[in-house]
DNA sequence: GGTCAACATTGGCATAGACCAATGGTGTTG
DNA sequence: CAACACCATTGGTCTATGCCAATGTTGACC
């Protein structure tokens, strides 16, 4: 059953194989060898010792800095995610977090916003982009567009954290209900700069739609989680 | 802004950015010109191509045959997930769902299920192992355990099709809360030969722990749906 | 007309080597 | 002793090339 597969595998498959063996037992951020190390060490070229290395770390087995080297990466964070905000299920979980405010603006909605949120296009909506960090490292990019311009909003935000916070105490919003959307992407030059992370390295892109009591769209929101270090939970209770 | 980033902006990428223009307006299934012609139209390597198609690919914006060419793909399926079953969930869509049996067997259980599943290990819990088609098109690798040995079950799910109706129909056992675990991962040569996609392809691997009313767990499930064809949505209201 | 073998085409894997870019240590210098 | 310039090391990108594996077509043969 199995024997035909083993004859089809690749080398650079071998050797990812060879490396888990190699990385057990280690710490994280203990250095492994470099790859011009492992292509004599295997016998095969850089090329190959790489595209090995390259899935172990989209994986996040592995993490590795330009000029410096190749290590065990750190467990993946494990993030429950319910009808509260990222602060708030953080927090259940006893992680720090904590987000960087990268624009907050109003503007004109494009196509895309207006149709989730029901809106006309053309109509004005508040803008919120962040940096999300979870043990001060860099987790996820947010942006929240929310219809209309909201008073007093960046003071409030400021002052409570969390935006789901501030829609409930300060303007009497309360989330009711919300609807995520999840698929993978690859990082590109913005992810890169933002997070922190490769080319390339696996993304879990959530597009979440929430609404009031009246079904009315609130918040819509573009998230990219890095994939190598996150993982996903949602609970659903009967009633739905 | 972004002319820093524009900058440093490698080759396969702008290559990537040149190919997504040459495949607007492309019909899915259409091929595009093959590695080596791509490589000397823009005068680069065929590595240089190959690493930009390869992105392309793990996004789901291409496919490739080998021996055959490289190709629009067509768009992604999107599935809503709920407290239902995939065939419930299909079926809302007007998707046409189908699932071919790989395994069916009770077996005793290992550390991780009984874990899940809140059994002391060594008990017996039945298997049940499945390809998920949509459309006629592999969509996941699906392996469900259920605690203890049920009777009749065999006969039974040929009949109603559906895991979850045959557990509340035969069984009386209805699924009050499920708690989703999602996260991404790559294929490797048993994805690989299941579900008809490539080495290395991006997976999203949910992990599903139903109950009952009680609180009593009714079924731990691994699915490992193809990233580049799948989009995941949840659904949850108030009251959780 | 159908069958099968041979072959060209296309993607899949791997090699060897070159140069660039970021990092961190070393040693000089003020 | 601190600051800075230099340099070796290490990962990042790219080239050029070869052979293998799957596919599909062409053409010989029955």
């Amino acid at each position: 059953m199995s024997s035909d597969v083993a004859h089809a595998t690749p080398k650079y498959y071998l050797l990812k194989t060879e490396l888990l063996g190699l990385m057990a037992g280690l710490r994280p951020g203990t250095l492994i060898p470099t790859e011009r190390a492992l292509a004599e060490k295997y016998a095969t070229s850089r090329t190959t010792v790489r595209q090995a290395i390259s899935e172990l770390v989209a994986e996040g087995k592995l993490g590795r800095i330009q000029g410096h080297g190749t290590f065990v990466a750190p467990p993946k964070v494990t993030h429950v995610r319910q009808l509260t905000s990222f602060s708030d299920d953080a927090r259940a979980q006893r992680l720090r977090s904590d987000s960087t405010v990268l624009a907050l603006d109003v503007m004109i909605s494009d196509a895309e916003v207006s149709a989730h949120l029901g809106l006309d296009q053309g109509k004005t909506v508040t803008r919120l982009e962040r940096i999300r960090l979870i043990e001060g490292e860099p987790l996820a990019h947010e942006t929240a567009w929310l219809p209309g311009k909201l008073p007093r909003f960046k003071s409030s935000l400021a002052k409570a954290g969390s935006l789901y916070a501030v829609l409930a105490d300060v303007y009497g919003i309360r989330i009711a209900e919300v609807e995520d959307t999840v698929e993978t992407a690859l990082a590109g030059p913005e992810d890169v700069r933002r997070l922190g992370i490769e080319m390339g390295a696996p993304l879990l892109v959530v597009h979440r739609l929430a609404r009031d009591a009246a079904g009315a769209p609130v918040e819509w929101t573009r998230s990219a989680f890095r994939g190598d270090r996150f993982r996903f939970v949602s609970r659903v209770k009967s009633g739905n």
